[in-house]
DNA sequence: AATTAAATGTAACATTTGTTACATTTAAAA
DNA sequence: TTTTAAATGTAACAAATGTTACATTTAATT
């Protein structure tokens, strides 16, 4: 029936049938939407549990100052605002639109905690998502008090290291994109890598970076 | 047994006596600190459902510059690190320290997910405080991608005005505890706060905060 | 009332980042 | 290949915040 939902985070674990037989007793329904159409905004209640089938959707959350802050996007199948069903403030954190054409499940709130106890399964794979999700955003805190702009370069570039490359980092996104995604301006960030480079900390190319002195990166984030 | 327990938000609705009758058959063991003890480094792993049954606790994030920014403090009866137990990085995130002598109720992951199953109401419970912080984090989120010190100060009062107290916002910390909670230096604070002053914006006395200016407070957000 | 400590006001200067504008390089498209 | 658009380098200047140091006020303590 939803063959889609076997691959979700969600019901990880559980088969076709498994999968079938849990949304029998469950009243639901599915909605489509097109591409462009604002399926959520901030501030809304969420009452239902929305999982998405089909299409492509993105969460952005814009501050006051009108700048739009990008939290994800999202592809199928997987469930949306997962984190806000439950909770003292069951509002949207997010305005929530479609990026394309698709179609969502929903299912009210009553009926998503009657799975839950129906299926243990289901309510570990959804403590692991809600509880991702609170990880996610810890990380992301992680990030946004870093200071200065060094600061969030060394520390994006550690955090990309991990596998044993011999200090190169290799670069899917443009320092535009990535000025974008610490909140900072392009010239800045250009300027401070240059900085950066000039004190022979890295050498940035197009599609890689090399580090170069891995004790200054770790002396920028205080050892 | 565990009489504060019933009042810990993750048993809410249940009976003392339930509340024993659900720790019969599960394995546990009470663990006893004193004040200043490190309870958990950030990054170890999480495998333990902890709950705070007497004693006081602090959490507080370091940064890689060392910063300690603090993120909660906690009193009995209370989970601790209740979104990390579950999730793909089941680690700490933050540095747990005892702030006086207490006792903690441990319980293996294990048996903490057969009490969910166990009740459902507990369950819901759980599933609401882990879903509370992935909410509170995304409000601190907003605050922290506030850039100007003025737009901290803004939001900050507009989020102190809710009841109607015809624009005097009640203060309870000092400028230097200010200063310390938005990320900047208190002189800077000082400063900033003397200039929405100067700008007819607000009248700042040590008890309280008058709003003279709603509008203008709205425009350093963006409206 | 006198003393002390904490909080707040103030100022000069350094540092970081934003703003703007344009040049140059690189990659993609025609 | 030529053209075009995107990405990157660069620079002068403005704005915001940090740093440091000290003065002044307020609250708490003796």
């Amino acid at each position: 029936m939803f063959q889609n939902l076997v691959n979700s985070p969600l019901f990880k674990g559980l088969s076709a049938e498994e999968v079938d037989g849990l949304f029998l007793p469950l009243k639901y329904q599915v909605k489509h939407f097109r591409s462009g159409e604002m399926l959520a905004q901030a501030g809304e209640e969420v009452d239902k549990a929305m999982l998405l089938l089909e299409g492509r959707l993105q969460g952005e959350m814009v501050d006051f100052a009108g700048n739009s802050l990008k939290i994800e996007e999202m592809d199928p199948p997987q469930m949306v605002a997962a984190a806000f069903l439950f909770g003292p403030a069951s509002t949207f954190p997010v305005f929530l639109s479609a990026k394309s054409d698709g179609k969502i499940l929903i299912l009210p709130k009553k009926e998503f905690t009657t799975m839950l106890c129906l299926e243990p399964r289901v309510m570990v794979n959804y403590l692991n998502i809600v509880s991702g999700k609170a990880q996610f955003l810890t990380g992301k805190i992680t990030f946004l008090s870093l200071k200065t702009i060094r600061e969030k370069v060394a520390y994006y570039l550690m955090q990309r290291m991990r596998n044993g490359e011999n200090g190169v980092v290799s670069m899917d996104v443009t320092q535009t994109s990535l000025a974008d995604l610490f909140g900072v301006t392009r010239p800045s960030l250009t300027r401070t890598i240059l900085d950066m480079e000039k004190q022979g900390i890295l050498a940035w190319s197009r599609d890689s970076v090399t580090i170069l002195s891995y004790n200054t990166l770790n002396e920028i984030l205080g050892r």
